[in-house]
DNA sequence: GCCGTTCGAGAACGATCAGTCAAGAACGAT
DNA sequence: ATCGTTCTTGACTGATCGTTCTCGAACGGC
């Protein structure tokens, strides 16, 4: 009973997931989110809680969709560099979890669950875990590498 | 001639890269810094021209330093897990690099060129650059690996 | 056709944001 | 001693921060 809702929870928490993943949660105001999601104020905080609610309903989703579907890229894919390559061009997003990662896991023990959950799933993927993330890192922070052509 | 400075600017820069570092860009607001570097709001302003400004300088150092430091461990360390062991509990904090990668590079360009320096030094001394990130990355956000011991 | 409930819309809250300004204090030079 | 210059200090600005509140609209149940 009652109104019923003029969003769709799911797309609402996926644009979050781009939001927060391209700007950060301290960089993303609420009414960044607001002006994005098709979500007015009174109805985050109602479904949400708080900003940081959203933040980790966003993670959960990340993790659970495009971590999950990045792992199989990586799992279907013989070498690095044409895994990220792929991912980078043609896959999802993994900017949140990268992220999260280096700004909120430190501090925020919920998140850090969430990682954790991601890298898992990365590393049961993957064995080599860690070149893979450092190649990620690298991808978002100077742009697609110069150095890898080809399929 | 002038009134002679009460702050010293090397060590308000190294005290910009520790909160830059634990808090990101976004999340440190001028009056954590004012509070924490010694150096009062006006200082702060004449000397870096903005919060940017200063975040670029903290940066700059960072790198020279605090990266190039890390480059050494690196050479001089092998094998990666020692060598990431030996930075996590004795040695620089690479936090600053680690954030402006992830948060800073990919929307500020004279970020991203001082990113590129750090990767460039720390390539060098190190052909698995990627791998030393990623673990360098798990290690930020988890804590110290429980699986490595020894050393 | 009401009633209880849930949501939409946006005004409003105190707090905090980045950045500026004016007034005075501490220097070197003359 | 006085001047020009540079730095300190803290109040101040308008904007934006995360969050709450109010009020009316849209529903199911009776």
């Amino acid at each position: 009973m009652g109104r019923p809702r003029g969003f769709d929870e799911d797309e609402a928490v996926r644009a979050a997931v781009g939001l927060f993943g391209r700007q950060s949660f301290a960089g993303t105001s609420v009414d960044d989110l607001v002006s994005h999601l098709g979500v007015h104020r009174g109805s985050l905080y109602k479904t949400f809680g708080s900003k940081r609610g959203l933040y980790l309903a966003a993670l959960r989703q990340h993790v659970d969709r495009d971590v999950a579907a990045a792992a199989e890229v990586f799992a279907a894919t013989t070498g690095i560099d044409a895994a990220v390559h792929r991912i980078a061009t043609a896959g999802p997003d993994l900017g949140l979890l990268l992220l999260a990662l280096v700004e909120r896991a430190p501090v925020d023990p919920e998140v850090a669950v969430e990682t954790s959950r991601a890298l898992a799933r990365l590393r049961d993927a993957r064995a080599d875990l860690d070149q893979a993330l450092g190649l990620l890192l690298r991808t978002r922070a100077i742009g697609p590498a110069p150095e890898f052509v080809g399929e």
